[in-house]
DNA sequence: GTGAAAGCGCTAACAT
DNA sequence: ATGTTAGCGCTTTCAC
């Protein structure tokens, strides 16, 4: 059905048959290519014209090599469905290509194993690297840092390894929703968890733990930050009859939100529910969640600082960075419920 | 604070440092690498370290120039923020991954201008493209189908563009679903757009306007799949009097049903809303979601099968596909409520 | 302002 | 089984 479909011409349009067939070298070609300045107009006109009729695209591969540089960057995403990435990359995105440089992004198709795998294979296509990656151990982060390709720890802040990084400080925000609770009355919670290898599960929980002095106790109930998980094992955290469950992220608190409906609990009437991170669907929702802000576009923006810096050769003074994230209460939290024994 | 870093060494790491440093010929090395069987064991094994010792990566570029093909196939996504996106790639993602490509997403920063550009750039970096954006017009859909690198459309079915192309079957679905709110007495209703652009809209705004025959009278107000935007004007959608609003997706449906609580209107008693996609979300939210499921990993594999056919240069018989998407009823809708007149 | 020519790092004949 | 060598398509001195 296709109309006019001209079977691609059997031999690829290089630099040389845009060369012979405007009657010009190969360099010139080039340097018009290239936006290099040296060329006459009216010359460099015509090579564009014919470039186009020719269909003529540069080989990157060519490009890259002789460049020793491929002016892209690769961004290694733990979760496609997790929305809060995708806004941290978007402000890594924005920067980055203002300063001319393309983003790949890789998705290791939810293996960790492959994790490892995957950013050493993108290292090899990309100048530098934001590592989204909450999961990868410390081993395998300094093992990637000893590669030459400069790299970018996002979302995570991890003592010791050889990075410039830069997170969000989940302990001091975690704290602050502690108070919160403990303010409302709140007494026995349950922390509904994230994957237990990620550095903001550790600091989440490790914060929870320590809102003891505020009277805080806290049970921990096994998630991985998914909806589905986060719904399968809200029961179970009813278990010690908690009045309100800290759940690692948003995507967590609406499993658990819509488990607790599903079950006839009245959210936050018998349970107040948290979430963290602040995702766009959170204040859409009935009720509507009471989480913590994450600064997602300036952890890009201030990681494309880092990587740009490092992609130069540049030394940043302070190469660890952590945001401070601000709680934002709405409707899922209330004051607890009286005892009723 | 590094420990131990040394600086990366002045001169790069090639073929001929780890064959000087191995005592073996260049080709011996690549052929080691490359996984070639020629090779004796307990040589290769030398070699194999030598290149872990030496930190060696052997360049992509060089490789893609020399092969003339990079393993890689890209995906053009519309909208990181759209989970019915990340769905469908995974799906593309997964067959890819196992005859042997990785996947180089690249998103164009919501600029619809740049989205041609993005198109033709990223098919400079990979041996085929998947191209789920909705919003490009016909010319330039002919212009990308005019280069070298196979593309599969996915998500959208575009008669007399000369590509492999798979969508999903809106009209027929979209029916359905109008078929659902006639026999539940709704004869108002309001169809919440999304981007007028998109293949999508103008498939479901088609069929709704085609359920005329069943008594169903339709409005149309713009918006573009969003939750945002949905929720800023939903007000204006009820400015008919309509006992429906059929949107354009899931998140739009999520925004309007949003502003319809803010403004004292009942889901679905006084009004009722239809989604599509069927996002994981929709069932968790409240009312869960009255949706069409599209058949997101289906589409994905699919989408593969095309590109891979096309990667190969097989030619495919029916290389237009179009997926029939259920109706899945759900809280969201409900019998129209009586005419208060 | 333009051309000639030397590689960038790798793989794939072709030799041995 | 391993080595030699000729490019892949491009950019970039260096001449002119």
């Amino acid at each position: 059905m296709g109309i006019g479909a001209r079977p691609a011409d059997a031999r690829r349009v290089t630099v040389r048959t845009v060369a012979a067939a405007a009657g010009v070298s190969t360099a010139t070609v080039s340097r018009v290519m290239s936006g290099v300045a040296t060329v006459k107009p009216e010359l460099a006109q015509r090579v564009r014209q014919v470039a186009d009729e020719l269909g003529y695209r540069p080989s990157e591969s060519a490009r890259g090599l002789v460049r020793g540089a491929t002016r892209h960057i690769g961004a290694l995403m733990p979760d496609l469905a997790n929305a809060y990435f995708h806004d941290v990359v978007k402000g890594v995105h924005h920067d980055a290509a203002d300063a001319g440089f393309r983003m790949l992004i890789a998705d290791h198709a939810g293996d960790p194993e492959d994790e490892h795998a995957t950013a050493v294979d993108l290292m090899g296509h990309v100048d530098g690297l934001a590592l989204l990656s909450p999961r990868l151990d410390r081993p395998a982060l300094r093992d990637l840092a000893r590669h030459h390709t400069p790299i970018v720890l996002v979302n995570r802040v991890e003592p010791g390894i050889d990075l410039p990084m830069i997170g969000v400080d989940s302990f001091t925000a975690t704290l602050e929703l502690c108070g919160h609770l403990a303010k409302l009355g709140h007494r026995r919670v349950a922390y509904v968890s994230g994957n237990e290898a990620a550095w903001q599960d550790r600091e989440r929980w490790r914060a929870v733990q320590t809102s003891q002095f505020m009277g805080i106790e806290a049970t921990r109930v096994e998630s991985d930050g998914t909806i589905e998980t986060s719904y399968a094992i809200a029961e179970q955290a009813l278990t010690d009859s908690p009045t309100a469950m800290i759940c690692f992220n948003d995507l967590a608190a609406i499993g658990v939100i819509s488990r607790l409906r599903d079950l006839g609990v009245q959210v936050p009437s018998d349970v107040s529910v948290t979430g963290f991170d602040d995702i766009a669907i959170g204040r859409h929702i009935f009720p509507s969640l009471t989480t913590v802000t994450s600064p997602r576009d300036e952890l890009g923006r201030r990681a494309w600082t880092l990587l740009h810096a490092a992609l130069e050769g540049r030394t940043i003074e302070d190469s660890t960075l952590m945001l401070p994230a601000p709680l934002v209460v709405r409707h899922s939290t209330a004051a607890a419920p009286n005892n009723p024994g």
